[in-house]
DNA sequence: TTTATTATTTAGGTTAGTCTAAATATTATT
DNA sequence: AATAATATTTAGACTAACCTAAATAATAAA
């Protein structure tokens, strides 16, 4: 149907234009694609001609209706697949984006229904993002940033807002996994760093550059 | 590493020196690939460049060592795929080979490795075609032609020559499924039919065209 | 052994997706 | 408002993978 090319121009569109509104930059899509930002204006006057994306010379592009569509049921299947990497074949939640990148790709609407069925109908990825049912709606949720709480509030960790292997692995590190249960004890003015408070009474300190990675759910 | 188009082409070449002996004809490939013969040519001469293939022009061309490991890691791929969709996602025999087309070009050792474990080490896929190991190496199997056995003989039904989904339906529908045990009760001199003793005791015939596409081990 | 048929290669061209360098438009600075 | 800096588009080229038509080689038939 569309190219591996196609799919991932929308996505990179779709992303841009959930985070920084409206109009997106045909630099910022290059910058995300690893690609020259003249490539980017070439291929979406193409892809403008297919109706998927609305072009304005100079101003930028969004998705069309039919785009739209097609961006979120590659993260459907990015995020499926996502959930079988880690609840079936047992990978660590760090090392499968790259292995999905590949995989959201694979046409079959068939493949996917049965793949979600086998997973139980999961609702979120192992990074905490919500999977869109089968007619492309998200299940809205309502988090904040760890980095936005003051001392006294409570919550369950319920995604992260980087994605990083780096950060997500350090996470493991520290002993900190995703339907966790913490409180912040203290932020300490200096630094902005955040003493926490887990389940299990545990008390870890993590940098605001952590805090700013965590999000948390009343 | 090699691209999804590289992959075809090695196992196309794969397949009909297995079948075909030694040096395979262009046109041979084209018509597997459904490309015109002069595109082969094209295509031929820059993977011998890459090692991947001998190409020696007007004789045909064969793997290198190298093509034939690349490619069959690719059977590899694409059989142990075909047992995760049969056995987990409930698809049937008959419909999973497009999707394993798809599906067998994803690149990650780990993943098939972890796929592989996940599945029990299988050593055949849903059809009975077996799956060489991590180090590219065939269990050795050796199975007859029905339609070459007589009155008389008996065996196992262990897979299929004929991989058509068609042929597979058909198994399904009269009831004959990999792993039955066989007996041939009597071979029809007019047509060549087939009349076969189930383990259950149920006889069954089968037309000449049947009983040489399915495959029987001792 | 010529001649006809068939297989294979060469030549020239196309499309998707990319690049660099140059041109133009927009935005920021003086 | 003029100039400098930055963003965006255009122009021209490249590679991978394909095609058609013409040329050549191998094989089969007369
Ligand atoms: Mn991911
Ligand atoms: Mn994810
Ligand atoms: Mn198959
Ligand atoms: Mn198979």
């Amino acid at each position: 149907m569309h190219s591996f090319t196609e799919e991932n121009y929308l996505k990179a569109i779709y992303k841009l234009q959930e985070a920084n509104g409206e109009m997106v930059a045909t630099s910022e899509v290059a910058k995300i694609l690893a690609v020259n930002a003249a490539s980017v204006t070439d291929m979406v006057k193409k892809m403008a001609q297919k109706k998927l994306i609305i072009y304005q010379k100079m101003k930028g592009v969004k998705l069309s209706e039919k785009g739209k569509q097609v961006a979120i049921g590659i993260i459907r299947n990015h995020r499926l697949w996502e959930v079988f990497l880690v609840d079936k074949l047992g990978f660590r939640w760090d090392e499968v984006h790259e292995l999905a990148e590949q995989l959201e790709h694979i046409q079959s609407e068939t493949l996917i229904s049965k793949l979600d069925a086998y997973l139980g109908h999961p609702k979120t990825d192992p990074h905490g993002d919500p999977i869109p049912d089968a007619n492309g709606v998200f299940a809205k949720s309502k988090s904040v940033l760890l980095s936005s709480m003051d001392a006294g509030g409570h919550g369950k960790f319920t995604g992260v807002s980087d994605h990083t292997p780096a950060f997500l692995s350090y996470l493991d590190k520290i002993g900190l996994s995703l339907g966790d249960t913490i409180k912040v004890m203290q932020v300490e003015e200096f630094d902005k760093s955040y003493t926490l408070q887990l389940k299990t009474k545990k008390e870890i300190t993590v940098s605001f550059k952590v805090a700013n990675g965590l999000l948390i759910s009343a």
